[in-house]
DNA sequence: AATCGTGTTGACGTTAACGTCAACTGCAGA
DNA sequence: TCTGCAGTTGACGTTAACGTCAACACGATT
């Protein structure tokens, strides 16, 4: 069940995205399937690093950003420095996407209490209207 | 105070953007300043809105959302059945803006998680070596 | 053998949201 | 009066993130 393969075709019907958005994927260096001669063959490694792209892009980070995110989870560094740094980079990116949401979230409420303001003044306008026509 | 104006620049530089971004928001409809000649004087109101603007960027709205939602606060209907129809688009602009926000609060909580794990993938990565040196 | 369906690789097109640049205007200070 | 600064209007350039299209490969079907 771990080694479960899958077609171009089925990532994109799954997450609802072209073929041509996963291949674009890739050739931004973001995916690396596997050939079967010269169809790609994904892993569910590959699904998942699909799942966090499009997560990131709900979240409004960059195909750049996400890409970085992808290489945090799959390091390929075997000394400490390069560990270290990475650790640095992860909290640094943690600390990022608190701040962005946090921030989110103000806009939203702000947005949200003054999308009831302007309702409210429609109710006003058209209750005004409905005692005139009495 | 309410009928402070204000130049381009003073504007610009309020809110970190260039003059060149808020003349490209007046060319799409979003802003309406008054003129002194050529040059552009800008309200309160006019103010307000691109507050409005560059907080839906930062919500990952485009700059069509953003000026259906100015037309929200500032609408120029008078009658009933315009009046009601916004009071719908109102309803349903807050409830989109609410949906995306918690898919965004599960999404960045999955990632933080998930940048936790890694930090902890590299810290034990770090421990080994440590550990071999010894 | 001919035809699908699904896959592939370029190459070029597209859209949003600005940036850049050139040429101009109007006003204030030396 | 000249100079400089802030503002203006076009026009064209740019970047990210794909879309579109043409031409081809390959296995399965009829």
């Amino acid at each position: 069940m771990a080694d479960r393969t899958y077609g171009i075709s089925d990532l994109a019907s799954e997450f609802d995205v072209t073929t041509r958005t996963i291949r674009f994927y890739e050739e931004k260096g973001l995916l690396n399937p596997l050939r079967d001669g010269q169809t790609r063959i994904y892993s569910a490694a590959d699904r998942t690093k699909l799942k966090l792209i499009l997560r990131g892009k709900r979240l409004g980070l960059s195909l750049e950003d996400s890409k970085s995110i992808i290489e945090m989870y799959h390091p390929e560094h075997d000394n400490s420095p390069q560990l270290i740094k990475l650790i640095d980079k992860i909290r640094e990116r943690r600390r990022l996407l608190k701040e962005q949401l946090k921030q989110q979230l103000q806009d939203l409420q702000d947005m949200i209490y003054e999308l009831d303001q302007a309702e409210d003044r429609c109710q006003d306008a058209l209750n005004e209207i409905n005692k005139t026509t009495h």
